[in-house]
DNA sequence: AAATAGATACTACAATTGTAGGAGGATTTT
DNA sequence: AAAATCCTCCTACAATTGTAGTATCTATTT
């Protein structure tokens, strides 16, 4: 399943909490997004129809959890942005970024020690 | 603007050929996504009225362009990938596709020798 | 208890996306 | 020239997405 941004944008908010009310994610989400809390609410309750949040409806106000995880839709996403727009080229990809992207002298000792260890 | 998966894989073809009839994109493009030839028609113009697309009428048949280059289109998509998917982190970034993706030591070489050409 | 603020459910509605079908003109092949 | 193909135009139509408004119910403050 493919998700549209604003999927991301909620998710990252329930990834961040681990669970909040309502209340919680729409302040969370408002500053970067100007949503209505209606349309917070709209996207929760779609986004669990289909399997990605859950709504604990046992307890008032109801509690909304994510619930796919995040590495495993970071794959996807990995996937299809190789394929779409990197053509599948990895190193192109990864060229893009190292360039684009400050790294830090500790995470690029890092990118080279896992280099060095493909090496073999 | 954000494209669509579709979209990239239409702008797929038009990078390929810089330019091409109907006829040609719906055999690029059919065996890879079994696109009904009016499919194909209908993509090219939605994207023209976008400006994604350019088309020749003056010829017949047709000759259709993409329009934006590649590599703008390809900035656009790795900020929002960085940043929906990643949060930000390009380096955590970089190292997912490093630990799934094959590299070959030639790439390996490469990327390590822009790692190297950063130390400064 | 009345008023206020929050939460939830239900409804709405236009724009975009995916995927063509049909009609009719242009061109190439028998 | 008739038939078979292409090509382009126009139309369609359901699903999804973005973005709420309304009505109602429930806590919380006055």
């Amino acid at each position: 399943m493919k998700l549209s941004e604003k999927e991301w944008t909620v998710l990252g908010a329930l990834w961040e909490t681990e669970g909040a009310e309502l209340g919680t994610l729409v302040d969370m989400l408002y500053p970067e997004t100007g949503w209505n809390r209606n349309t917070v609410l709209t996207y929760l309750t779609r986004m669990e129809a289909k399997g990605l949040t859950r709504i604990d409806k046992d307890v008032s106000p109801h509690i909304y959890y994510a619930v796919i995880d995040r590495e495993s839709l970071r794959k996807q996403e990995r996937k299809s942005f190789l394929k779409n727009v990197y053509s599948g080229s990895a190193s192109e990809l990864i060229a893009a970024f190292l360039v684009e992207e400050k790294i830090s002298p500790e995470e690029r000792e890092r990118l080279r020690a896992m280099l060095d260890g493909m090496e073999v």
